[in-house]
RNA sequence: CGGGGUGUAGCGCAGUCGGCUAGCGCGCAGCGUUCGGGACGCUGAGGUCGGAGGUUCAAGUCCUCUCACCCCGACCA
């Protein structure tokens, strides 16, 4: 390709919408243009990394036993109703009408469309296990989309899913997925972290997240050095510390004056954080609902969420508290009767705290469970950090950031059973498909490519996602010689297979260095009056500063060793 | 949805108290001189000042409404 001709421009200004990186070089390198929030169009450097990517993880999924299919982007709400989805997606579904009022969306992924194309066609044990993927463009009106291609509302996404028989065969598939999984992150040249994560309300039980590790990522994860457990910050757990080894004292109330947080509290009656109980309010599907905690943690929304089964989750109001009867600064699960309690199980790790009297400036002292109130739910609700303790071994946790670039999960039967997707065992016996899902989003994939893999002056490709291989920088190329050979070198090189980027702008050696640096392609010829003294050209890869000279002779025998060496890097890490 | 911000040429920005033909840099076109890490000179093209309404002799500038985009939060199988 002639960089005269391609469609796109390098800019020298980093556009002010911008402040991600990625993104920044994305717009500045003319891979990507905006349309609207969240929505873009990929320009010809873009596509080809999209197709790069595409392709290993299509021959990843063949090689899986993925059997490749496309189904629609647009499907009948009906559908999403049948399974309640539409619920669990609330704003983000994207709901549109056809000329006879029929409600559709635009599909955020494809479950429900899959799962009943699979009940028209699955009637036997015989017929499973069955793997089916599509590589198709979703969408989700994401609440705000952001950073470039990191959180948009249109994307390409492979989802492949998988329908077994029974949890050996679930898992069978699962672990074929992950493994899958691990192959293209290695083949795209991009190390990924594997880590535990939250499956949703919906989902079933496993679930992993295959994390690119970045500064900037939006996603935390808590990992342990020591054991190597590592899992999402919504998922992750810690230990809680131990048991004060107590005996239950009777309850007793103390005035509090002026204290009504836990710090206040614990102040006053000078005692630890971690001796009190902290109650916070949520209205879960507009439900009042009272969660205990112990004072020195935090409640993990999404751990809440899960335990209550809800849609949606918030913060309660002032206003629905006190309405409830319940004294803010004092609020008590001690006599509580009419309002839904959950506990976490810090509660039952230790013995006469400090609780709320449900009175205005008055605890209780003493409070122990379940002697003093009980719960309807006790379970782990509360937020693990960096610093506490692993809770597989014991060592200390870390935490860093990272993108999510691949989640898979194990789903069971919840769509099945919803949408009749039933076979019949070898006893005769109808039973639902159990079922898993595994996606990966590629335009994320190519974004935190960039993240993970820049430096000030540009985008590094990793080499076997990288737009072109070589980036073939001839300069004074007004020079009739200098045109003659380079026309000759990349007609040589194009025809021995290679992917060839040609600058053949009549531009300064500063301009064009600077773009070439700026596009990343892993290695740059450099051509030039001086190198043809020597019948020679200059071999840079991207990675490194020093260039190398190199004779036409010998070019091609290097930029093999040089791109073995290039894949090689990049699988091994 | 709450808070903050920005809309002026393809990109980045300036535009005073409301006042004359709306500027600057990059980029773009032409000519010339240069050129191994974002060169220089000359010439030139390019604008519904986000949109609508209003105030005024006069609006990029003031007022009202509205739209879009960005950032923080909420939210986000």
């Amino acid at each position: 390709m002639r960089l005269s001709k391609l469609f796109g421009k390098t800019q020298r200004e980093i556009p002010a919408e911008a402040e991600t990186t990625s993104h920044q070089l994305l717009l500045r390198a003319g891979m990507i243009a905006q349309v609207a929030a969240g929505v873009y169009s990929y320009l010809p450097l873009a596509w080809r990394v999209l197709k790069k990517i595409e392709n290993i993880i299509r021959e990843e999924m063949d090689a899986a036993g993925g059997q490749e299919l496309m189904m629609p982007v647009l499907q009948p709400l009906e559908l999403w109703q049948e399974t309640g989805r539409d619920q669990a997606f609330g704003k983000g579904l994207f709901k549109l009408c056809d000329r006879r009022d029929r409600n559709l969306c635009l599909g955020p992924t494809h479950e429900e469309v899959i799962t009943k194309l699979v009940s028209q066609y699955v009637q036997s044990y015989r017929d499973l296990p069955l793997r089916l993927y599509q590589i198709q463009t979703k969408f989700r009106d994401e609440p705000r989309p952001r950073a470039g291609l990191l959180r948009v509302r249109e994307f390409t996404m492979k989802d492949l899913y998988s329908f077994d028989t029974d949890e050996e065969g679930l898992s069978r598939s699962y672990n074929r997925m992950l493994e899958a999984y691990q192959n293209i992150y290695a083949r795209c040249g991009l190390p990924t972290l594997l880590v535990e994560a939250d499956s949703g309300a919906i989902g079933g039980k496993d679930s992993h997240e295959f994390m690119l590790v970045t500064e900037t990522g939006e996603d935390e994860v808590i990992y342990c050095p020591e054991c190597r457990y590592s899992a999402n910050a919504e998922k992750a757990q810690s230990i809680k510390g131990e048991a004060h080894d107590k005996k239950p004292l009777p309850l007793e109330e103390v005035k509090t004056p002026g204290a009504a947080t836990i710090e206040e509290v614990s102040g006053f009656l000078k005692i630890a954080p971690e001796d009190t109980l902290k109650a916070v309010f949520y209205a879960a599907d507009n439900e009042l609902i009272f969660v205990v905690i112990r004072g020195d943690l935090e409640v993990n929304e999404i751990k809440l969420k899960n335990a209550l089964k809800c849609y949606q989750l918030r913060l309660a109001t002032e206003a629905e508290v006190s309405g409830a009867g319940i004294v803010a600064g004092a609020a008590s699960p001690v006599g509580l009767s009419n309002i839904k309690v959950v506990a976490d199980d810090s509660v039952t790790l230790g013995a006469n705290f400090v609780a709320g009297a449900n009175k205005p400036e008055t605890h209780l002292k003493n409070v122990n469970y379940p002697r003093d109130f009980t719960a309807a739910i006790v379970t782990d609700i509360a937020k693990a950090h960096a610093g506490e303790s692993c809770p597989r071994c014991g060592g200390k946790l870390l935490s860093a950031h990272g993108i999510e670039v691949g989640h898979i999960f194990k789903l069971g039967t919840f769509l099945s059973q919803k949408l009749g997707a039933y076979f019949t065992d070898p006893d005769g016996v109808s039973r639902p498909i159990i079922m898993g899902c595994y996606g990966i989003g590629l335009g994320r994939l190519l974004a935190a490519a960039i993240e993970q893999n820049h430096d000030d002056k540009g985008i590094i490709w990793p080499a076997p996602i990288a737009p072109y291989q070589l980036h073939l920088c001839p300069l004074f190329f007004d020079n009739p010689e200098v045109a003659a050979a380079t026309e000759k070198l990349y007609n040589e090189l194009t025809e021995a297979g290679w992917e060839v980027l040609l600058d053949d702008r009549i531009e300064s050696p500063g301009v064009k260095f600077n773009d070439a640096d700026l596009l990343g392609i892993p290695v740059r010829i450099t051509i030039s009056p001086r190198t043809l003294e020597k019948d020679s050209v200059e071999l840079k890869r991207r990675t490194e500063k020093k260039a190398e000279v190199v004779t036409l002779a010998d070019l091609e025998v290097r930029l093999k060793e040089l791109m073995a060496g290039e894949s090689l890097k990049t699988a091994v890490d």
